[in-house]
DNA sequence: TTGTAGGCGTTATCAG
DNA sequence: CTGATAACGCCTACAA
């Protein structure tokens, strides 16, 4: 017996034939005799023949596998994508080669390039919140690797995207504020360079505008994470202000957390004197008391649509007809943090 | 121009040597003077010269690649677990191809069998909740594929194993209530078959036990899921019952939330009417009001820990040297949804 | 209908 | 010091 696994040309010795007639036997080749392939494919069951995917790989130059790049993968918004991402990705026969970015642009930059030599076939990728540069990106791309960015943009960028419109949510969310009465309403921003965070913040803005309530830029506050404990203290500061809110629109679910959790001990009733929105909608969101209000977003759906872009690029080969931009439209989730309309 | 990749014969073309001596030059190799390897080394970069790591897989039989399965990634537990895999694996130059069971056995084994025709170098896994037979995983170590198994046991399968003893951080749990006073402790446990449930309920039981306290089988009741919506109705069935509890044990936080939740809506006051503690140390378990007890896991470790086992397997070739088990012991980290001892 | 030869990109061995 | 050659496992023209 050999070490290795069973080859084609194990077979071809055993049945005194070519490792081609094998080769061409085991994929229903049409110039074929019945009896060779029927002796072949049996043989084959027999030893438990694999064909070496590696090889095929080489060959044909694809190694079905797609590589997906996140800033980080323990938050339920970005797990979920994966899932939605391995639900195509996996009954399309690719395989999925996780990395995370750690929010690190270097990381990054060293996991793309990496990909790049790797020959896989695909990259999905959000970016960490510190890319600016895209020069790692526009790389892969020259190389022929099709890529899909998704849920964070990439201004600029040539390339497909699938985006989530934060600006649209925030939007919402204040609007609803706005239309329950809420007359001073701050909001809890993100870390400013981020581009999730302006585009909440915009919402904010222009939610306000919209209806002619004046933006107090005492109003608006940034954290430094996204961490419960980022959130702690811009919420002290928001509520020991002079000016009495009635309302915060946090950028995520765990600031907003924080803010009730702050707002209740500086003896704030929620949502009466104070109504809280928070945004991504977290399992765990609606079992707070108050149940948070917040604005979800189709992870899943993200994760999916961004894996059927890629695997179009895939397979209709390089008709470069221009990029696509699918923007999914989040929705608010009125739950008791704040008042009812 | 051609059209692929430079390979190491572009190079010997150009500079008119042999592709073993690009090689060679390209790898240090000591026997290559000194002009012929810069001039190789030089005309690599400029022409932006990368292996092809297909064709050294096929050649070495090693594809620096390790699979890993786990039943989902959404809860922060399995995705820490995964963020603690990639920090070991991935400064050792492997990749990670990750694959969710869905908590399905037939799914399981599809993907084990796939990674077993896979060329793949280790597999890491957790087996799915309604994994049974071990046959598949056999199979892979029969294929001379290291395996590690970690956070589910499987009895009886000779591996690499890496455990959190969950009868230990429930048996901590229990013997807390214990001390802190409770008389009457009941335990929301998780579905019968998994060894998880089973082993954090015999902890309960023990406990008790050991602190001559009687087992009652009213004051044990079984969840279908670990979701939130699964610890509503055994919460309130437990907690309207004539025995009057002063304390709950539940199988994970998601449940002792629900738990909270449900005491409070029948007027219980935590924790002076009643105690409850969870399992998991969910991040925002911290955050409710009161902020819950719970038993903390070293998933990251657990991670690292597995990666590290699976690392060494593929290092030192075949010893068999018997089979390691490594069990972490988890952390009571008792916050105000339980009495003070 | 089947076999031969060449190649995918790299490396190891053996000459020179 | 360097160059053929074979090999990893498979596939596909081209012959036969």
């Amino acid at each position: 017996m050999k070490k290795g696994r069973v080859t084609i040309k194990d077979i071809a010795k055993a049945l005194n034939i070519s490792a081609s007639t094998v080769s061409r036997a085991l994929k229903d080749h049409p110039a074929i005799k019945k009896e060779t392939k029927q002796a072949v494919v049996k043989l084959a069951k027999k030893l438990k023949y694999h064909p070496n995917l590696l090889a095929i790989s080489l060959l044909q130059k694809k190694t079905h596998t797609i590589g997906v790049i996140v800033p980080e993968i323990t938050s339920h918004f970005f797990s979920t994508i994966i899932t939605g991402i391995q639900s195509v990705l996996s009954p399309a026969g690719y395989n999925i080669s996780i990395s995370l970015s750690n929010e690190s642009y270097d990381e990054e930059v060293a996991i793309v390039e990496k990909m790049a030599k790797s020959q896989i076939d695909g990259v999905l990728v959000s970016p960490a919140s510190s890319t600016k540069k895209y020069k790692h990106f526009k790389a892969l791309q020259k190389n022929g690797i099709p890529l899909v960015v998704f849920d964070r943009d990439c201004p600029g960028l040539n390339v497909d995207k699938v985006l989530v419109d934060d600006y649209d949510g925030a939007f919402q969310a204040v609007e609803y504020l706005i239309k329950s009465g809420c007359k001073n309403i701050a909001h809890i921003s993100g870390p400013p360079e981020l581009s999730i965070s302006k585009h909440r913040l915009n919402g904010y803005i222009d939610a306000l505008k919209k209806n002619n309530m004046p933006i107090l830029p005492e109003n608006i506050v940034h954290v430094a994470g996204f961490s419960h404990e980022d959130g702690i203290g811009p919420s002290e500061s928001l509520l020991k202000s002079q000016t009495p809110l009635d309302a915060i629109f946090a950028v995520n679910d765990s600031i907003a957390i924080a803010a009730m959790h702050t707002a209740k001990k500086l003896g704030f009733k929620i949502p009466d004197d104070i109504s809280i929105i928070g945004f991504d909608d977290e399992p765990h969101s609606s079992y707070f008391v108050p149940a948070l209000s917040t604005v979800w977003q189709p992870a899943y759906s993200v994760g999916m649509l961004s894996a059927r872009l890629l695997l179009k690029h895939l397979q209709d080969s390089e008709e470069i007809s221009g990029y696509r931009e699918e923007i999914f439209r989040p929705e608010l989730v009125i739950r008791t943090s704040s008042k009812e309309i």
